[in-house]
DNA sequence: GTCAAACATATTGTATGCAAGAACGATTAT
DNA sequence: ATAATCGTTCTTGCATACAATATGTTTGAC
């Protein structure tokens, strides 16, 4: 065999998780899954494990592994929690990038502008993080780096959503405009507000969420 | 058997890594610790493959299992990210608390005034975690609430090491005074600022932690 | 007719066995 | 004598087999 089978399933089920093509509440069974991949189910059984740990699903006793459904108050938690991160990671990207920082994030600015201009949610979504990878780097905390991108993972579908919101994906390239601005001004404090209410779900847009989530509820059921 | 080896056996090896019994940078043995908890190593495995998810050991290919050795450059991010997190759920609290969690926070903190009197720094270590974890719960945010459980878990040596620098205990609790009257006073602000110095390691603080970091490695070698 | 208990089946949890790769040592050649 | 290469051994990685429990169905009794 390759190298790290566990690896690379992890990836997989990981996404399909994320992604939705196993859909929230769904039970896991351990030999579909094995023969689904051409695996036994020792290295499924390792997967599970992990992203049990990781708390994408469930694993309870006896009873077999689920994938999570975070309902509309932890979703909301959880962008609650990722503002903060993510606004820290501005304030320190303000005070700590350097020439190389200041070129990458340029470029990751650049490159969402064209893609909000070609209008395609799929292509901006992609180069949105870069965008914010582009800050966590800037940033120089390899541990909130990691912390941001998993929880940027987790949020992934929900994130994907939102973009789908009517003149969001405008919106959203206009305030990388002011966070780009605060960032290179070296304006620690600015950048921190602005990332901290560009990812927060506040007001209206978390009224949004939870009706997009009922729709995609009702059309799973 | 019983009912959940893996839990049982989990809580064990993340508390032996986290307490010094197993030596960071040490190699983790399959055999070893299944022939030592007296099980097989498939339940093993599946620990060190949580534990890995979690980022308390590394898992190289074909090369077992090592403790990882966070240098000082990564505890100090850890800590500046715990900072941050304990800073939130202190504005949280001061804006969420119900009179229920008023009392469990003076309790909590009452506990503490007890052990810091004692002198007893393993005593304070442990009320000082309720107390912590009081504010978690007053900032009536679940997940917030795991992940500041999670950071405190991984920290958790590291902490115990501060408290014994000399006079830290008093100055602990006498910044629990100040941040205990600013969240029952709704203040967010105020308790978010206050929390995170109390976290952070700042100025001397990171230099005591270098250097014990230091002695106790040399203690190990 | 309905409810409960027991048995059968399916699925999880643990152990063991087999194969492949990495580390260490020995032997040979320069 | 030293270095390099080949081989052996130890350990990980995956698969399969066995054991234990939970769930569902069927049958019997009230």
């Amino acid at each position: 065999m390759a190298e790290n089978i566990v690896q690379g399933l992890r990836d997989k089920i990981e996404n399909g998780i994320v992604t939705g093509l196993f859909a929230p509440g769904e039970r896991l069974d351990e030999v579909q899954l094995a023969k689904r991949f051409g695996v036994s189910r020792t290295p499924i059984r390792e997967v599970l494990m992990q992203l049990s740990a990781i708390g994408l699903i469930e694993i309870r006793p006896r009873r077999g592994a689920v994938v999570v459904e975070p309902g509309p108050q932890r979703i909301y938690e959880m962008f609650e929690v990722m503002a903060e991160l993510e606004g820290m990671a501005g304030a320190l990207a303000a005070r700590r990038h350097t020439e190389e920082d200041r070129a990458d994030l340029l470029a990751a600015h650049d490159k969402c502008q064209q893609s909000s201009n070609s209008g395609d949610t799929d292509a901006y979504y992609y180069d949105n993080e870069l965008f914010h990878g582009a800050i966590y780097l800037a940033g120089h905390s390899a541990f909130l780096a990691e912390q941001c991108t998993t929880l940027h993972r987790r949020l992934r579908p929900y994130r994907r959503l939102q973009l789908r919101v009517r003149n969001r994906m405008k919106t959203s390239f206009s305030e990388h405009t002011g966070i780009v601005e605060a960032i290179l001004a070296g304006d620690a404090e600015a950048a921190r507000a602005l990332l901290r209410s560009h990812i927060a779900v506040q007001g209206d847009r978390f009224g949004d969420l939870v009706s997009t989530l009922a729709k995609r509820e009702a059309r799973t059921a």
